[in-house]
DNA sequence: CTGGGATTGCGAACGGTTTTCAGTATGATG
DNA sequence: CATCATACTGAAAACCGTTCGCAATCCCAG
């Protein structure tokens, strides 16, 4: 069974090798957003011989072909998740670690607003929320109380 | 003459040292955004004797006092800039590095909504706009015209 | 002035990522 | 289906920004 992915680098006319297809397989299982290290550990349950080495150059590969995006978070490592069409943002739970994605085509024409009245056109932007649960927050209110 | 910087470490009890008065010298007289081994440099034409170790710590020590803040921009170091009251983002020339500082309450106002309609209190949050002056936007068309 | 805790410079260590190089697999070709 | 140039791989070393350990030095309260 080709993956999602296995299928689109092969349209782009990559050399389907057997660490590709295994990276590919992973990622198209993927629904969160892995960093190098998970990608190879998933891959690693499947073909035990794939290097950290291949991972990384692999990630290069489908990124430079579009096939995936590369995510900063701000942890200090690169993350990925499938391309899309749709410009989307995240929303990083700080508590859990969980990522969020949303889309706002308001928030978008305000940004390319933005961007025209400096001068400018936008080749890319990035925007990311950091943010606790509503109900979690009011713990927070309550320890602040608390602090002498 | 004591800069700006260095009145404001004062304030906060931090130990004034020659390495500290030297660094908060020089990013009080930045209008940019160093990194650590531009700061460094600058502050090795003062005094030469600074070693970048201590520009790491200080650096970490005056963002910890919120003497300054740090700016990720995506290029893989850690850049500078003195805290201002007000949130503010960058826009990035992708020409020339050059970076611009804007800020804008409806935008704040519409993350904040976004947030919350996904039941989320906002901690923190960044945006950066990457983009080209916009008269040399049309070169870039030209550009691709041109492609066969 | 003096003492002792904080700070410094140096180099080694670190974590994520890229590269080098020799060996291996791929898929276009005959 | 075998051949072969070429692209790919694994392992280890190199890289780059950053942090750490340690002995020497500095700052400033007493």
């Amino acid at each position: 069974m080709t993956s999602r992915l296995e299928a689109l680098c092969m349209e782009k006319g990559l050399k389907m090798t057997g660490q590709r297809r295994v990276i590919s397989q992973v990622l198209s299982e993927a629904d969160d957003h892995p960093d190098v290290e998970e990608v190879h550990r998933r891959a690693a349950q499947i073909d035990p011989r794939i290097s950290i080495a291949t991972v990384y150059r692999t990630m290069r590969l489908l990124e430079d072909a579009q096939v995936i995006e590369r995510v900063d978070l701000g942890d200090g490592r690169a993350r990925y998740e499938e391309a899309t069409a749709d410009h989307h943002h995240h929303l990083i739970d700080t508590r859990t670690g969980r990522i969020i994605e949303f889309a706002s085509p308001e928030l978008e024409a305000m940004k390319e607003r933005i961007a025209r009245e400096l001068g400018y056109k936008i080749v890319g932007h990035r925007l990311e929320i950091y943010g606790v649960p509503l109900d979690e927050a009011d713990d927070d209110a309550r320890d602040e109380e608390k602090r002498p």
